[in-house]
DNA sequence: CATACTATCTTTAGTAA
DNA sequence: ATTACTAAAGATAGTAT
């Protein structure tokens, strides 16, 4: 787990990274999804995977599309 | 704390939702700076407090800019 | 708006499938 | 790519300042 920013690097191998980007995605979107009900407020997040591949989640109410 | 999705619901007390706001805004920026880094792929992060204030955050190496 | 405390709940690296 | 398990570390509601 990451302590502080200082203690981040980046993961050497691909597989490990792949595998972490998936799961911290995953939390990503969670933690937009709560922030977009619980505090009823408009949120977007997008990342591109190592791989290339789009994620994305948009909580829209007032501001975007 | 939230456990499942099902016990979301919006904060009825304004103050107590522009606190948790800034908790989970604050936890959400961390959380894409270390997707960013660890993983090295490109996130951003783009949200409205209640009372309309933007904040973001933006990694990018090679898609975003 | 921010910051600090803490009990409690959540996330995630490593691993296997 | 995914899901499941688990210990360890992280996030946050409530509260006070």
């Amino acid at each position: 787990m990451v302590k502080n920013i200082d203690e981040l690097r980046l993961l050497d191998d691909e597989q490990r990274r792949q595998l972490s980007f998936a799961k911290r995605r995953n939390g990503l979107i969670k933690k937009a999804l709560e922030l977009y009900m619980v505090c009823d407020v408009d949120a977007i997040f997008i990342a591109f995977s190592p791989s290339g591949r789009l994620s994305y989640f948009c909580g829209d109410k007032r501001y975007f599309m």
